[in-house]
RNA sequence: GUGGGUAUAGCGCAGUUGGUUAGCGCGCCAGAUUGUGGCUCUGGAGGUCGUGGGUUCGAUUCCCACUACCCACCCCA
C-alpha cells in the first residue's frame, strides 16, 4: 500500500518552487510599495476564534472546517481563513495602542477546508493576503482593492473583472434581511433547500443561489441598494469615486455575497473566467465589528485573501512565462581523482562567493558531465584534468557560443567572479 | 454530500473485436574518437495494464464491486 498525499492535498515539487518564489517576490514588492508588514499566524487556533469571526451560519464553519479535541481537551481548528488569526493577533498584541492604521500582510498561508476538490478546488490550499486596519474611510477600502490588482499588473495577468458589492452595516442590514424574508416567504416553498434553511439563517445567501429555480425568485428580489443606510451608501459611493479616480475598471454586482459573515459594507471579488469553475482569485471587503467581536477596541478593518493555486493556475492558462535561474552559473567537468579534489576546492570557494557552482558527484564520464550540464541549462564549464593541473590553467567553455578560452586554476573564483559581473 | 468521466512505464498516450515476448513519444542510463554538451543514430533499464472478485482452456481486454483521480453542483481563494 503506497503513502500518498491526502486527497486534496498537493506537493510543490523541486522543478516548480521557481514559480511560488516569482509570485512571492511580486507579492513583496507590491506590499512594500503600499507600506505593509509582513505578519505569520499558528496554522491551529481555538475553534472559538472561527466561530466568532466567520460566523456559525456559514458553510465553512458547518461543514469544512478541520477540527479535532487535542488531549488537553480542547477544540482547536486548522485556519479555513486567514483573516482571524491576524485580528486575533492584532488583538492580543495591542496593536490598536500604535499608530493607526496598521498594515499587514501573509503569504503562503495555509488555509484548509474539508470540500471535494476540483479544479481550482483543493482542500489545502496558500493564500496571500492584507489586512488594513484602524481606517473606516473609503479610500482605504479602495487602496486594498488597488493593491491587490497591482499585483496582478506587476504578473501581468490580464482579463479580470472586479466585482464589488455594498451590504450594508448592521444598521441597515436588518431592514433588507426582513424585506428579503418578506419577499421570499410566499415563494419559499418551490425553491431549493439550501435556501430554505438560508431564509430564516441568512437570507442575503439566497441572492447567491445559483439554483435555476431560486434563480427567477431572486431576479424580483428587493435590491439591496434601495435599503442601506446613508452612511452606507455614502461610503459606496466615494469607494467608487476612488477607484474611477484611480483609473480601476469595476462591475457593481448587487448579488456578490460572501461567504464569511464578518463583513460590512464593502465586498468584492477578483474574478477570472478562465480556469474553470472556480474563477475567484481574490475576495475580501471590509469588517468593521471584527475586532471588537475577537476582544478588541472597536476597530474597522478592511482586507482581502488571494489564492496562490488559483492565481497560478491563471497565469498558467494566460501562457505568462515565469523566468527561471539557471541551476548553477559553472559546472566543473573534471577527468580522474586528482582533478576531482581540485575541481571541489574551486566549488568550496565559488559557493562561498554566492555563486552557485555544480560538479559531478555520481562518477559521470566527460562526456556525460557536459551533457547533465548542458540539462543544467549551466552557461560555463570549466574543464580541468591532468594537463590542466600540470598546466595550472583550465579550460572555460562558454555552453553558449561554443568558444573556449583558459583560466588560472589559482584565484580562479575571484576570476570567475568578475567575468560573471561585467557579462551582465 | 450529489452527478458525470477516467484509470496501461517517471510524464503524455496507443493497443489487444479475449490468445501466450504489452507498444509509441518524451524523460532516464550507456555507446557511436578510451578528455567535451545541444542535432542524429544504436542499445539498455523501467509495467503485478488501479484493487478485489466473476465468466473462460486462457482476462490488461468481457461482467460486477471497490478505490483513487479528474470535472461539475454546492461553497470559496
Amino acid at each position: 500500500m503506497k503513502v500518498k498525499a491526502l486527497k486534496g492535498f498537493k506537493d510543490v515539487e523541486a522543478q516548480e518552487s521557481y514559480k511560488w518564489h516569482y509570485i512571492e517576490d511580486a507579492m513583496r514588492r507590491v506590499t512594500r510599495a503600499f507600506g505593509f508588514h509582513e505578519v505569520r499566524t499558528p496554522v491551529l487556533e481555538q475553534t472559538d476564534l472561527f466561530l466568532r469571526s466567520v460566523g456559525e451560519t456559514t458553510d465553512i464553519v458547518q461543514k469544512e472546517m478541520y477540527t479535532f479535541t487535542t488531549k488537553g481537551d480542547d477544540s482547536v481548528t486548522l485556519k479555513p481563513e486567514g483573516t482571524a488569526g491576524v485580528v486575533r493577533q492584532f488583538v492580543e498584541h495591542s496593536c490598536f495602542a500604535a499608530p493607526q492604521p496598521t498594515r499587514m500582510y501573509y503569504l503562503n498561508c495555509p488555509v484548509f477546508r474539508y470540500e471535494q476538490p476540483q479544479a481550482g478546488r483543493l482542500r489545502e490550499h496558500h493564500q496571500f493576503g492584507i489586512e488594513l486596519f484602524g481606517s473606516s474611510e473609503p479610500i482605504a477600502d479602495a487602496e486594498v482593492i488597488a493593491l491587490g490588482l497591482r499585483v496582478f499588473d506587476e504578473l501581468g495577468v490580464s482579463d479580470l473583472t472586479l466585482h464589488i458589492n455594498n451590504i450594508g452595516c448592521p444598521t441597515c442590514r436588518p431592514t433588507y434581511n426582513q424585506a428579503l424574508r418578506d419577499h421570499f416567504a410566499a415563494r419559499i416553498d418551490g425553491m431549493c433547500e439550501d435556501c430554505k434553511s438560508r431564509l430564516e439563517k441568512n437570507p442575503l445567501r439566497i441572492l447567491d443561489c445559483k439554483n435555476a429555480i431560486c434563480r427567477t425568485q431572486i431576479e424580483a428580489a428587493p435590491q439591496i441598494a434601495d435599503y442601506v443606510c446613508d452612511d452606507c451608501k455614502h461610503h459606496f459611493a466615494s469607494l467608487q469615486s476612488y477607484l474611477t479616480a484611480a483609473g480601476i475598471d469595476f462591475v457593481v454586482d448587487q448579488r456578490l455575497v460572501r461567504g464569511l459573515d464578518y463583513y460590512t459594507r464593502m465586498v468584492f471579488e477578483i474574478i477570472s473566467n478562465q480556469i474553470g469553475s472556480q474563477g475567484t482569485v481574490c475576495g475580501g471587503g471590509r469588517y468593521d465589528h471584527l475586532v471588537e467581536e475577537i476582544g478588541g477596541p472597536s476597530t474597522p478593518g478592511v482586507g482581502f485573501g488571494m489564492g496562490m493555486e488559483r492565481l497560478l493556475l491563471v497565469m498558467e492558462s494566460q501562457g505568462i512565462a515565469i523566468p527561471r535561474e539557471p541551476d548553477a552559473a559553472i559546472y566543473l567537468a573534471h577527468y580522474g581523482d586528482d582533478a576531482k579534489r581540485a575541481c571541489w576546492t574551486i566549488a568550496s570557494d565559488l559557493r562561498k562567493r554566492g555563486i552557485p557552482a555544480a560538479m559531478d558527484s555520481v562518477g559521470r564520464s566527460m562526456k556525460a558531465q557536459f551533457k547533465y550540464a548542458d540539462k543544467l541549462s549551466v552557461p560555463y564549464v570549466a574543464v580541468i584534468g591532468e594537463q590542466e593541473l600540470a598546466a595550472g590553467a583550465c579550460k572555460l567553455r562558454n555552453m553558449q557560443d561554443g568558444s573556449e578560452s583558459q583560466a588560472p586554476l589559482d584565484g580562479f573564483a575571484d576570476a570567475f567572479a568578475s567575468t560573471l559581473q561585467t557579462s551582465k
